[in-house]
DNA sequence: CGCCCTATTGAATATAATCAACCGCCGTGG
DNA sequence: CCACGGCGGTTGATTATATTCAATAGGGCG
């Protein structure tokens, strides 16, 4: 009954998902039923790049439409280090518009499809369709409240609130997505959730490990489950004064 | 001769840089002659709020024409902190965008002047200046990028290179308005940067004091000196494998 | 001139990083 | 089918870094 065991990729799943008429986004895709904007689907395999820092800018935007992504930063010294984590149904490369040269690099955590958008259709649609001008705004400063809300994390958080927060907003989106919210994947390696949450691997090793004892989570390999919700929400929510 | 000395506030300087013609987003504001974007003029009194979050959205961002401001946004736990200081040229409220209530507060920082502009404006400006729509949609994307990169950093970097980031950023930022790079002044308290930094305020204390002490700055109460960019930058991009 | 708020300094403690070794899963090939 | 090898992940011990709590100093504003 439930299509959403957390099985590797099954293709009918893919199937199911791609057509655009069940994508979230046919209205951004599609502001005239006689023009398109989509441009292609993209099949990119599993620690396969869409696209690279310093590449050519490819002027779009894309939709997810299956599997996950990580997007990458290289910081002044030129470190690289994950700075998002994008699933089904949400945009890539917002933060790219206007660029000549793409600034981050894009890997698929899995084998996934993507839809290309042409920024150009996006800003001038040319006809009357203002909502999708006012959406872009509104989904562009989405983003932007989302990087906020992870920024004042990382400088507000310990460890172990980081890595609740983390597995609830995957908790969440996977939801959103019309999954379970107390059970999921994590596509990927650790290293990558460490990099993004801004801690060693070790120590991410280690919150597992203490959180599992709290009886709060459940880890096998990359399969998680959320044991206690509430806790969680509260110690990812909780501040360091705990008055 | 030269117009960027670091002195306080002129209130020539003000009536000067309130022109509108000057306006470093004159095209942002005037799409056509006719049809002018900006609402009105605002003048926010040092530590007063522009807006507050919860208030029912202005529906409207804001162009900074003199002053700075620093933007408070509330964590799950309701605890707020510092997310972004705001100086003149630049924009308030883009993470505001299509919110039906302010999700952040932005204080003056000091007596200060913004232009309004309102959202319709922006998505359906009407006519034929798609380069102010897609110059919209540029700007969003840049503001993701800045919230990217801050995001890396808090991940990547210790307190002391923290510290130079910021002086950097802000040395550029007054470079840019034409003033001074190497002098000027720091118009919030200890305690909002330590904030944004996402560090208690005891440690940026020692940190003025350590990189006084290595000749790398000068600070005399608010006023800042950088005496050596260069070794900030080294600190500031340097991580934490000085390898 | 004095008060109060901001900022600084000091000592003890907590937190996470680092370095190094080890485990175990998984794919590979015999 | 089982042995091997490699990589991702875990565990342990030590060290570095920044926090916390407490007390003090400085400066602006009344």
């Amino acid at each position: 009954m439930n299509p959403h065991s957390a099985t590797t990729t099954a293709s009918a799943d893919i199937a199911h998902q791609t057509s655009c008429e069940r994508c979230r986004h046919h209205d951004l895709c599609r502001p005239t039923p006689e023009k398109p904007v989509v441009g292609r689907r993209i099949r990119v395999a599993r620690n396969t790049p869409l696209y690279q820092a310093g590449e050519l800018a490819s002027n779009s935007i894309y939709a997810v439409r299956s599997g996950s992504f990580k997007t990458l930063r290289a910081g002044p010294d030129g470190e690289t280090g994950v700075v998002g984590f994008t699933m089904n149904t949400e945009f890539l490369a917002l933060n790219e518009i206007g660029q000549k040269q793409q600034t981050c690099t894009v890997v698929a955590l899995e084998d996934s499809e993507v839809c290309k958008i042409a920024w150009k259709r996006l800003a001038c649609g040319g006809h009357g369709e203002s909502l999708s001008r006012a959406g872009m705004n509104a989904l562009l400063s989405g983003e932007i409240r989302r990087e906020q809300a992870v920024a004042l994390m990382l400088r507000n958080t310990h460890a172990d609130q980081r890595l609740a927060s983390f597995l609830l907003s995957l908790s969440q989106r996977h939801h959103a997505n019309g999954y379970s919210a107390s059970q999921f994947r994590l596509q990927m390696p650790r290293g990558d959730i460490a990099s993004f949450l801004g801690i060693s691997a070790e120590c991410l090793s280690r919150l597992i490990v203490q959180l599992t004892r709290q009886a709060l989570i459940e880890v096998r390999q990359r399969d998680v489950t959320l044991l206690n919700l509430p806790a969680l929400q509260q110690l990812a929510g909780g501040p360091s004064t705990p008055g």
